[in-house]
DNA sequence: TATTGTTATACTCTATAACTATA
DNA sequence: TATAGTTATAGAGTATAACAATA
């Protein structure tokens, strides 16, 4: 059969994309990531270091293997986020007692307050962002995503 | 102060971070997509390859500055993944009628049908990974997230 | 031998600018 | 002048392998 030509379209939708969770989720992950980025950018922090921030704050003295672990990254690519971190004097390598292979990860001060000061804009954010939801089902997302996310 | 030498920390998690919806959502996301890169592989798609195929299949003529706008990508992005369905066999390029600088994407029988099979066997995968929620909590998990997708 | 942190590297995804051909 | 598709390229993000120091 000859190549036909064939009349435009004019509408093109992704409704059909719709029926997925998983592509939904991307696209609100998507429209998330527009805000968060900036956000976090004020406090020269990426998600991924405000993540690892946050896991050194709640347990100091953490080690890279461990921070690794609990975000579920690569012992490897920690190297660059825990150098941005120390130069930002957010947090310090500190020797461990009775190893010298590992590092003690500790946040400074200035590193528990810059947490607080980032977690508290972003719930914010995130508040104003999942307003349009009841507070019931704003309340059932997170249920549900934390119920998803810790999974036998 | 000199650098003291501190006590290994022996519990480390993410738990202060589970508070923040975005951060559920990005975990809950990479499981997925740890479920769905294989699945696609099988058919030789990526997610993104299946859902230009999604769109091309429900809306055949579309042109690439009408998908690229569906799927929110970049029409420079749109090439490669085009050039990839084209090689599958999975859509065509056809000249438009009335000009000549568009694509009309037009999806191939075997599109067609490798569409409905990907589609199916994705179905079917979120449906095992749900499972573990309420049939009521499945359902609000779609409808929130795609009522968040399509804020005005 | 195994573990910790590190380096180097490659691969994917995405964003931007500039080009061509057509309108 | 503007639009559609394309090319080239650069920047993230991420995954893997291999290494030195230490256990």
């Amino acid at each position: 059969m000859a190549a036909s030509v064939i009349a435009p379209q004019n509408t093109a939708t992704d409704d059909d994309l719709s029926d997925l969770i998983g592509y939904n989720m991307k696209r609100v992950y998507s429209l998330l990531q527009t805000d968060l980025v900036p956000l976090l950018a004020g406090f020269k922090l990426r998600a991924v270091s405000f993540s690892a921030l946050s896991v050194i704050v709640n347990a100091p003295g953490v080690n890279q293997t461990q921070l690794a672990a609990a975000l579920n990254i690569e012992r490897s690519n920690l190297v660059q986020i825990i150098d941005e971190l120390v130069s930002l004097n957010l947090i310090e390598r500190k020797p461990v007692k009775g190893d010298r292979r590992r590092h003690a990860l500790m946040p400074t001060p200035e590193g528990i307050t810059t947490f607080a000061q980032a977690k508290q804009a972003i719930t914010d954010q995130e508040q104003a962002f999942f307003a349009i939801l009841t507070a019931e089902d704003h309340k059932s997302l997170h249920r549900i995503l934390a119920q998803l996310r810790n999974r036998p």
